[in-house]
DNA sequence: TAATTATATACTATTGACAGTATATACAAA
DNA sequence: TTTGTATATACTGTCAATAGTATATAATTA
């Protein structure tokens, strides 16, 4: 995997923003759907290029697919979420937030009964 | 000027190894062609791309243009940059490789007389 | 088994980046 | 003023990435 795939992969400001989700934690398919606010089609291929490229892991529970960061994480990505996360501009903003609302989830999906199953719900760690 | 736009701009392996070049100084059209070994119209448009973005400033000095830098460098740049050196990839290596080649092109460029104007030189560093 | 939910894939059209060729410009030297 | 050198731009064709629509698959529930 060359550092140009990594940056060819992070050039789209939706798939940097999955990156930096992901980073901080598993997520299902349609909560990111639901934080990113695009049509479900051009997550699932955006998370299927990602997988292709060895970036993120995705592992099936029930009717939910899970995506999580691969272990170990990129450095390539490490390095430049980390500094993207603290610069100031308007995507990096967009990070910082991206990860309040991810918050705010996982707080909705702790109150709301049957979100989903159990299991997810660990992992996302919502219970 | 956002983090993709610089992304998309370095995700093109000719183009990192151009900034990465004129981040070790001054170089003209003519020695990045050389050292790239790409022809002269392309070496011309990715220059050009690279100046528009605001990464790269240019000045003629005779027939020749030189493109440095620009002040203060863009800071996404210096880390991933920074970062490459030191890794271990095809594409760092190579990035090594070229700061090896251009210190031989200063050294030749000292060595022979008229192959740029004096004014060049000093800015280049080869006299 | 049929219906529903969550997700993935196939197909198509469009767009944007790029390479290559030709030509233009800017300056220097004869 | 012509010639040469260094560099830039205009133009064109090609290819890859993307979005959108439709459909398929996989698992769950009724």
């Amino acid at each position: 995997m060359e550092a140009s795939d990594i940056y060819k992969c992070i050039a789209d400001p939706q798939r940097l923003r999955i990156l930096n989700l992901l980073e901080a934690g598993v997520l299902c398919v349609c909560h990111l759907q639901e934080l990113l606010e695009v049509p479900q089609v051009k997550m699932s291929k955006q998370l299927a290029s990602m997988k292709k490229l060895g970036l993120v892991e995705s592992h099936r529970e029930g009717t939910w697919m899970l995506y999580a960061m691969a272990e170990p994480i990129n450095r390539l990505v490490g390095v430049n979420l980390r500094y993207l996360r603290e610069a100031d501009c308007t995507e990096c903003n967009q990070l910082q937030l991206d990860l309040l609302r991810r918050e705010r989830l996982i707080l909705r999906i702790r109150q709301t009964s049957n979100e989903c199953p159990e299991s997810v719900c660990q992992q996302i760690g919502c219970c």
